[in-house]
DNA sequence: CGGGATCCGGCGCGATACTG
DNA sequence: CAGTATCGCGCCGGATCCCG
């Protein structure tokens, strides 16, 4: 595996608030990489084949569209299906754990709707002051 | 600015779902990197300044935290008071905008809390399978 | 069709030194 | 104290080729 992102550094603090900051760090490490939470939304509405998932999300390479489920079937959150056909055909889906993340994905996602003007804005404005 | 994480892959699909799913994609990016949960979570409780976060956060290098708060700051998520006394000082403060994202975070938080055993277990039980 | 193996460029990020 | 500037390693991730 290759994925070493998952790291979150290891220091001797064991407040309760700095726990939990670990714990999102975590979770964000594992789900904010680029294909992850992509994946996550497109699986809400069933089992998909893998190169139906290549073409959904659109700009992924075989390569990292494996290695991100590799890595969300490691910790659980999809399982994986093979029927050995021939053609080989390969069902991925979303768990109940990964169902349950995909509902703050979707809290995200409208979060995102509602202040994305905002978020563009106050980008645009900042870099205007700047130069 | 060295930031370029927030690019999300630009392709002329504009289904609704897909759209969705690439706002989350921009979010998390924006919030996913190494540092800014742990800021945005330590600003929670109030303004703090420089090296109170600093010493807070505890692993993070002077130059990432500088970089981690300016890209903050320019999605207006936090906001920037220089008071210059000698010497100087500057407090960083959560916006309302910054208050609301705060509120998912800790949503994910608590589904770290509540599934982190769930995870842990479901990786070291894939990582027995294939040695 | 669904991958694995390999090569490699780009940049995320830490370390260090310097400024006001 | 609160940064900025520069250097350099590591690894993320795309491209390409091969396999069952």
């Amino acid at each position: 595996m290759e994925r070493r992102h998952t790291d979150v550094p290891s220091f001797g603090y064991t407040g309760a608030e700095s726990h939990d900051c670990r714990l999102v760090s975590s979770v964000l490490a594992r789900v904010g990489d680029k294909w992850s939470v992509l994946v996550v939304m497109f699986l809400a509405d069933g089992s998909k084949r893998f190169n139906e998932l290549k073409r959904l999300i659109g700009g992924v390479s075989q390569r990292m569209l494996t290695l991100t489920l590799r890595g969300l079937e490691r910790d659980g959150l999809v399982t994986r299906t093979v029927t050995p056909t021939i053609p080989p055909r390969v069902d991925y889906e979303l768990t109940e754990l990964g169902r349950s993340l995909q509902k703050h994905a979707v809290a995200l996602a409208g979060w995102a709707n509602e202040n994305q003007a905002a978020i563009e804005s106050a980008r645009s404005r900042f870099d205007g002051e700047k130069g």
